[in-house]
DNA sequence: TCAATAAATGTTATCGGTAACAAATTTGCT
DNA sequence: AGCAAATTTGTTACCGATAACATTTATTGA
């Protein structure tokens, strides 16, 4: 650990100034070959390289962005950071990490430690929604006066910030008319919360499908039921064990795919082969969707393009100040065997 | 962007010295009640928040950990990332994220941007061992004279690092024995390459493993597949159709839970029940193993534990800069269905 | 050869915070 | 009250890099 060679050492052992040494790394032009050579060898030998914090002190700019979510091990929110890396590291900078597990609203603190940190900005990748709209306007306002502040979200009122959105309409209408046109009439919806502001939205944006269709919105064709596996378990047996084998659903619109994988698992438990018995279309479009038995008809809602999007406009926005994006970003139906398509599969 | 209050300006609002609301930031006791309340008051109504880069700058230390990893998508590194994310958490720090993706030599580039971002540590958390072993040791000779370096990697020769190693030993012989047990004497392993230095060592360790027991290592049953599901798929299938079914294995151990993920597929396109007709084992123990159809028995190498103590040593190293820490993390067999174990089932 | 430019290099204040040290104030005690 | 000791507060150099500005050196043309 002996490092640590500043640019005195250079200009020192150099014998010029650090102004130089430092025209040297910039490649600033106004350098005598001579002298750039003669600086460059002592660089180096010396593996000398700036300090980012120096540089980030002194231009004010930490070239850090920061992207909040819930959890990476979710796939969904993996993909968004995977894409918000790159596209961050495709302009020199680089992500910092913070995750708020279930408690999606933005505290006051984590508003302090992204002020504390001088990031160049930040993208709220999970829901900001469940917290008090009062609060979430105060913090998001509070950013803003130090950052240029992202959200990738459903869609709501407009925020004073760069917002985008899945487009929640087709979201909802691609999966329930892919059902309708195999003759599916009574389709049901598993997953996310209606406590949450942000997941709800994907419920009742389906119901709307439903209805626009004349297909039942029957309430018992929609059982919060969380965002995991366990969940899907769960809520299927619940929704199933409540109602009369007549009136079971013949489809099932899960939140997301790991929830489908919930519930294709509880089903075949329960004896009932898939898609015949009972068809599945799942959200996210995750890679194993090609990997279940059978495999999984799944809506993809880009999250890579989104996280890229907000990345660049908030890089852009750190320049300019001309504040307002918005932008719906559109989804797609990713057809496979879960719901019978492949087969020429049917209803009455 | 009205942002940017400095400490200057509390000092100033404030009547005292910046000195003063150093102290009162950090809680240094030598501070008349009365001042401290003071300076508090305007510190709350401006939301002051000492700027990390100047302290960065000042302290010497950026209160920042690298985490290097060939791509946070695959789920073990993710695994890996989300256990490094809270250690560090805990202890007042942060993660820098590094994706090498198929390039997993430790280049110079890479070397000199760590130095650059004044890291407090780096954890090598996939294979670094592709490079060639003068370019690795220059380059974390290099590195460990900046910072303290710990990797996360197969067993080697002995690195001056942190050295953290999953129990190569039992995550060949666990599944190993498992199978044999069972009653299989024809066992192939799947995935991974034998050009990388790195992760053939997984398939010599089977291959140990097998002959302890006095069953065929036949080069047949061993082939270099990849990393993920469509290597899985066309690695089984190279395997099976260039051999008679008579030779065909009774079990397949793979790479990882992906790599098994192609290989159960392909074998149910072939007709191939499982695990009646084949037994197969992964690794990782990934969340979907319990939700596969039949559900997969996997290696749990504990990345997390791993990535845990990586970075606690990381941190220990930092204030002592007593070098020198190793591990070997033991492997556990989670048994599920892929096997037939829970069938009572036994090949003759 | 000597101004007048142009090119190369150096000096210095600054970014925001910290801590060693110095200075000022308060307290305790006779 | 008066002085030593203790407590509180202020001054200042420094962390490493940068850039405006000042200065020196080299080049050009008359």
């Amino acid at each position: 650990m002996s490092g640590k060679i500043t640019i005195y050492d250079i200009a020192r052992e150099a014998g010029v100034s650090t102004a130089t040494v430092t025209r040297v790394v910039r490649r600033d032009p106004h350098v005598k070959e001579a002298t750039r050579q003669k600086v460059q060898q002592v660089i180096d030998r010396h593996d000398y390289t700036p300090s980012v914090s120096a540089q980030a002190l002194e231009s004010g700019r930490s070239r850090t962005l920061a992207v909040v979510l819930p959890v990476i091990s979710n796939l969904y929110f993996n993909r968004i950071l995977d894409a918000a890396y790159w596209e961050a590291d495709r302009n020199g900078c680089s992500i910092r990490l913070f995750q708020t597990m279930e408690n999606q609203a933005i505290s006051p603190e984590l508003v302090s430690e992204l002020i504390r940190c001088r990031m160049d900005g930040v993208l709220f990748a999970g829901s900001i929604w469940s917290a008090d709209r009062g609060d979430l306007n105060t913090a998001l306002e509070r950013l803003g006066k130090y950052m240029p502040v992202a959200t990738i979200c459903p869609p709501d009122v407009s925020l004073e910030c760069i917002c985008i959105q899945s487009d929640l309409v087709n979201c909802s209408r691609l999966p329930v008319r892919h059902l309708h046109t195999l003759g599916h009439r009574r389709i049901a919806f598993l997953g996310g919360s209606m406590h949450s502001k942000d997941t709800s939205r994907r419920g009742v944006g389906f119901l709307e499908q439903l209805r626009r269709l004349d297909l039942p919105d029957d309430p018992d064709y929609h059982v919060d039921a969380g965002y995991d596996m366990e969940s899907g378990e769960r809520g299927i047996l619940r929704m199933l064990s409540g109602l009369d084998s007549s009136r079971w659903p013949t489809a099932i619109v899960t939140f997301n795919d790991l929830v489908a994988l919930g519930v294709m698992k509880q089903l075949k438990k329960m004896g009932l082969s898939l898609p015949q018995d009972m068809a599945i279309i799942g959200c996210d479009n995750q890679f194993f969707c090609a990997y279940t038995d059978p495999s999984l008809t799944s809506v993809d809602l880009h999250p890579e393009e989104m996280a890229q999007s907000a990345i660049r406009e908030l890089l852009l926005a750190r320049e300019s100040s001309s504040r307002s994006f918005a932008m719906v970003q559109d989804a797609t139906l990713i057809i496979r065997e879960s719901c019978g398509a492949h087969l020429g599969f049917r209803r009455l």
